[in-house]
RNA sequence: CUCUCAGCCC
């Protein structure tokens, strides 16, 4: 069962589906990890019809839902910005866990997508301690995603007095944040400390959000600059 | 053996 297991997790991860469904349905004796593979497969390739269908099945057949199927649930609604089915699979996991910071943090992602980001600040709040970087980052991302910059840069100021480290992740939303409500003083300065107090490496989606931030404000050419000075092809 | 955050277009 664990090599079969291995198979399905596998094709699923190549985006082979067919041959990961092939070994599922041919294995002797499924467990819940085989359960947790194939829906986790479609989940990851876009297949959100089938991820659901095989949860209804799996439980069907009696299967219980634990953490991982859960989370590839809640991906799943954050997609599909479902935020009715959300809400299901919300009641099912304060039913099954105890609390968990990666299902937390899809929690958070899901609300703040779905539009709900009142929701998604209480279960980050309500975290307390126990909040990762990955949940700053889906907090941050889900308020500069809706236009609320100044809400995603304060949240980001916390972060940071809190000596949790940022990611190029982080960055990216606290960059369009800025890109949204023209902040071209603030997306300047965020972008340099990125690089000098944090050593992180400027992707191509910082340089994007920097260019269209200073581009839309009239420096024209020091967004010409910024394009020439980056180490890979321009979009 | 499963694994959470940005990344279609606008």
């Amino acid at each position: 069962t664990l090599s079969w297991n291995c198979m399905i997790s596998g094709f699923g991860q190549m985006g082979n589906l067919e041959l990961a469904r092939d070994f599922f349905e041919r294995m002797p004796r499924k467990n819940l990890v085989s359960w947790n593979s194939m829906i986790a497969g479609y989940e990851k390739n876009g297949d959100l019809e089938q991820a659901i269908k095989l949860f209804c099945h799996m439980q069907l057949k009696g299967e219980k839902p634990d953490r991982h199927t859960l989370s590839s649930l809640l991906s799943v609604c954050t997609e599909l910005v479902d935020m009715h089915l959300g809400r299901q699979i919300h009641q099912r996991v304060i039913k099954i866990f105890i609390p968990d910071v990666p299902l937390n943090n899809s929690l958070v992602t899901m609300y703040a997508r779905c539009g709900a980001i009142i929701e998604a600040r209480v279960i980050f709040d309500d975290m307390k301690l126990q909040k990762d970087v990955v949940s700053w980052n889906a907090m941050i991302g889900g308020y500069a995603s809706h236009g609320f910059a100044a809400e995603a840069l304060e949240l980001f100021g916390a972060m940071k007095r809190l000596k949790v480290r940022p990611t190029y992740i982080t960055f990216i939303s606290v960059l369009n944040a800025c890109a949204h409500a023209g902040l071209v003083e603030q997306g300047r300065m965020h972008f340099k400390s990125m690089v000098t107090e944090f050593g992180i490496e400027p992707r191509v989606e910082h340089f994007s959000s920097l260019v269209d931030l200073v581009g839309r404000h009239g420096q024209v050419e020091e967004a010409m600059d910024l394009i020439n000075s980056m180490p890979f092809e321009p979009d």
